[in-house]
DNA sequence: TATTAAATTGACCACCTGGTCATTAATAAA
DNA sequence: TTTATTAATGACCAGGTGGTCAATTTAATA
């Protein structure tokens, strides 16, 4: 069985990043629906007939571009967790924070997409796509969440469906936030310092 | 200065409602670019040019009933801020909670058109409306607090930024992901009093 | 009832969409 | 160099879009 992008991935390496590219910037803009393969074979510089032989139809390109930027998160993700397992709780969650603005930072087209997936309503398949991103965070968090457990950091008493939950929503808020303040090129609302110990009091002490 | 909904408002009751049913729908079923004219004037029962006359462009008609739908999410919020004024904050946080909940299980289409609104990205006028919501939830939110700390059932010594910030991630989180497993059918993955209880022990105690 | 005014209609417009495929250009094999 | 194979092209298609407006129906006035 051959892969739907096996004849795009016999392409230069040149041509492969330059489609790459124009459709992370369209798909960054414009949700899935709005996006334009018009667009992206304009701005890629090659003919509609060639992108259609590449990728067979709109979806086949989503698929693939959303693939590349999760993958990209992840790694990201991944990252900062194994340089961090030594790291008491506070300085973990407060690592996280960071790495993931500097994401934001670094990549915002990427982002732009991530935010767009988890957020908005009609990418196709968008509802396996969520659940496996469910699935992700639950894995990652709750590991996080486990390890201040076993030193006591945290109470081990703690539903730990929950308090995942409570970490993700706060932590997705928060870049998301951050995400649309930069990319409307607002004054930054976040100190971030300020932010990170804010969050991590609030997770081990709340309001009161 | 005439409004431009002057002549729909001018329409007898029943036609208003049959187009304002229609545009609900659609705008709930679909984002706002990919939100038909045609589908509205067929489901309304009225012609294409009767639709135009009445709202100028498709814009004007979103702002009509996204303005609609943010009213009734308003006056469901102000009710169960105004009954619950005597109680707990831990109380008060669970009436929310509820009525938020009640008000998806009611309202499934504005439910539908709010959440598409805060966390989709191509509305007409998105950011000035998005602005609109967090001085709102700020404002709502903030009084709660407010009356929290004034009763010493929260730290005084708060940062009410970051307090409002928190509780807003999280029940709008929660409320956005019953939304969707209601929406989609699924069991309910929540068992809302135990929720409850947890988002409550979580914002007072924290997870050590 | 005849006449004027206002409301309603839907065919029509220019434009855009994802996708196709005969034709052309570039490359490999003979 | 000639032939066979593969890759790239863009005019073209059917179907959809928001929006318009001359023509028709309905309602109000005389």
């Amino acid at each position: 069985m051959i892969s739907s992008t096996n004849k795009f991935e016999q392409l230069p390496a040149e041509k492969q990043s330059r489609i790459v590219n124009a459709s992370i910037s369209e798909f960054a803009e414009k949700d899935y629906e709005t996006a334009s393969m018009n667009t992206v074979v304009n701005q890629a510089g090659i003919s509609k007939g060639s992108l259609f032989n590449y990728f067979k139809t709109k979806s086949v390109l989503y698929d693939h571009i959303y693939k590349l930027a999760l993958g990209e998160v992840i790694s990201y993700l991944r990252k900062v967790r194994d340089e961090t397992v030594d790291l008491p709780f506070e300085k973990r969650l407060s690592k996280i924070v960071d790495s993931g603005v500097q994401f934001i930072i670094e990549h915002p087209r990427l982002a732009k997409i991530y935010f767009r997936l988890i957020y908005s309503a009609d990418s196709p398949n968008r509802q396996k796509i969520v659940l496996e991103l469910q699935k992700l965070s639950n894995d990652y968090l709750g590991e996080i969440i486990q390890d201040a457990m076993d030193r006591n950091e945290l109470d081990s008493n703690l539903d730990k469906r929950q308090s995942v939950f409570f970490l993700d929503a706060v932590l997705n808020r928060f870049l998301k936030d951050t995400h649309e303040a930069k990319s409307h090129g607002d004054a930054d609302q976040f100190n971030r310092d300020e932010w990170v110990k804010g969050i991590t009091i609030f997770f081990t002490k709340g309001l009161s």
